[in-house]
DNA sequence: TACTAAATAGTATTTACTCCTATTTGTCAA
DNA sequence: TTGACAAATAGGAGTAAATACTATTTAGTA
């Protein structure tokens, strides 16, 4: 291993770029420049970046491009699975009264968060791993999807 | 069971609206009517409201309140563990490459997201009551707190 | 009852994201 | 290879969420 956390070594990288190209070929996206250009920075960092994060750093190979098309890509890409939104994030804070144990499900249509509670996540164990390196305040289950009226 | 979902009922309000007043005292926080007319509404819901959509609520028994009090409020009640934020909310959009099966802990502080990855976490059981239900995207265990930098 | 620190109202600003439109570009078929 | 067309982009405008600022009000207390 000569490459730290997740990053892409430039073998890796080229060999998942053709795999992004056939991608976005069979899924009847064009292969723009910038569409590799934003794929590759986001396969190069293990930061999980924001728009604006990305946007920066394509725009030393694109200066002219726009932070919308960045924005865009990135949410083409989530939806052909060439990369994810890291899971919730990008919406509004919303509060919970807390006042029993529970996990949530937040349908990604229509944003509405519902609670469930099924006990055996009630009480996840940690690896040791994390617990001695960082202060966990808070461990949860959390689930995605299309909830019962918009699925 | 009177009361559907996780709504809290009359008398339970009224209880719990006491424990958080002795709560404010303890932290050292002053009881105000808009404090506690925030606190009585979020209660009374289960949709994991946004600060706006509180706003809108308090608004009728306080109709000059001001939505930067609103946000305040629920921030400080977080704090004091009276509420809590749902996981993950609030943020601006991230984004991942998503190389590998992982899973992420967020700092709370700095916002860094990082990765690890505990095998166990891979492949967890939903109960059949979410599964028949609902269309589940995904799943992830995702935990908050400080990280090593932080910390 | 009067003082003081904390909290609030109202407004301004910042940030994240989305929408709109004219222009450019990748793809495909002749 | 070229031309047509749909898709994508650049740039700017618009919108929503969150935070910052400041003058005023209020809860706690002595």
């Amino acid at each position: 291993m000569n490459n730290k956390n997740n990053k892409t070594n430039t073998i890796e990288l080229d060999e998942k770029t053709r795999q992004f190209t056939s991608q976005c070929r069979e899924a009847g996206l064009k292969v723009t420049p910038q569409r590799i250009a934003i794929y590759r920075e986001l396969l190069k960092t293990d930061e999980h970046p924001s728009a604006e994060m990305l946007y920066e750093k394509v725009k030393k190979i694109f200066p002219s491009i726009s932070l919308d098309t960045v924005n865009r890509t990135l949410l083409t890409l989530n939806e052909i699975g060439a990369a994810f939104t890291v899971v919730g994030s990008g919406d509004a804070r919303r509060f919970d009264g807390g006042l029993h144990e529970h996990q949530h499900f937040r349908c990604v249509k229509c944003k509405r968060i519902i609670d469930f509670h099924h006990k055996p996540f009630d009480n996840i164990k940690l690896p040791a791993e994390i617990s001695e390196k960082f202060t966990v305040l808070r461990k949860t289950v959390y689930l995605e999807g299309l909830c019962n009226l918009c699925g």
